[in-house]
DNA sequence: TTGACGCCCATAATGTCCCATGATAGCCCA
DNA sequence: TGGGCTATCATGGGACATTATGGGCGTCAA
């Protein structure tokens, strides 16, 4: 599907992951997934929740057919039989979960998932857009704030290379 | 982006968020938007308010599609799973909201929103174009105050530059 | 049996919707 | 040109829906 607008969105409601939300485990391991992002994976057309570690850090990416068709183009980028398209199709595929949502908007997430986020009591739900991430909470406000002196170093020097170039009223 | 319009704008309507207003939070904590910015935001198609802390001082940058854009192109600029891409998502998405505006125009803050921009008992909306800002009124006096010493200077200095370059009048 | 997991209901807190009010600004018409 | 009439706006508050969370029971498999 192409970039300009299909389902019209309904009041407040996107058709991306945004913002972040605090949730907790309750006894039985069980944890609420935010009812925006249970609304976005509905309007995605998937049922339940597509999850699997992510390669080179502690947290769990998650999402619906968006996600899967990324990670989809990606492995099809690969020729066939290489060598890294094996790797990757173990890794992602190998490693993916994709878990039940009750009825009241909860998922269980499974031990090896857990251990990989060091998610214990509580998790940090992000959103990035097409996917979501899951974050062991202490650990996402570590990665945030790291993440958001990038941006802002970036920006800065953004900025300063805009003057240079154009010294005299660059209106957009 | 273009110039031009799309929708024509109507009586005394225009394409960009202009002027200031100063608003009060009622004891729900919600905030009226301005009347003439929620009509720009409807007139970009957009329902609801996306808003986010901005990056280097305590305000919030808001708005609607156009907004929206500018932080997809620069995030589509990274490529799908690098590590750049993915703190920038984290960093501009997660902490980004979109606020419902009720039937009477109004959108309650979150609390991260409000702490950022130290916003408490009142906001003013700053209209900046393509966007619009929100202050803590006292802050935004002070901003106000600085910036406008800041442009006088610049535009002194680049009279004497004109005058220097085209002795008259070039205009657009 | 003993869990692990599915499905159901209960509840407190929050968020959303709807209607009411006073103030303002614009408009029409004499 | 002045004076009121009305649509719009900012604001207040109550009623109701949704959310996150807790816990009860069966079922199916070790």
């Amino acid at each position: 599907m192409g970039l300009a607008g299909k389902t019209p969105p309904a009041t407040g409601e996107m058709d991306r992951f945004v913002s972040h939300y605090l949730l907790r485990l309750d006894a039985k391991g069980r944890v609420s997934v935010p009812a925006s992002f249970r609304a976005l994976l509905a309007r995605d057309g998937f049922d339940g929740l597509y999850c699997y570690p992510a390669l080179d850090r502690p947290v769990l990416d998650a999402g619906g057919n968006a996600l899967l068709a990324e990670i989809q183009s990606l492995i099809a980028g690969f020729s066939p039989f290489s060598e890294a398209r094996e790797q990757f199709s173990l890794s992602l595929y190998g490693t993916s979960e994709t878990l039940k949502i009750d009825g009241e908007g909860r998922v269980t997430l499974t031990e090896a998932l857990k251990a990989h986020a060091g998610i214990a009591a509580a998790a940090t739900f992000v959103g990035l857009g097409h996917k979501f991430q899951i974050w062991e909470p202490g650990r996402f406000r570590a990665e945030l704030a790291e993440a958001t002196e990038k941006v802002r170093a970036f920006k800065q020097e953004l900025g300063a290379r805009m003057v240079a170039v154009k010294p005299l009223g660059a209106r957009e």
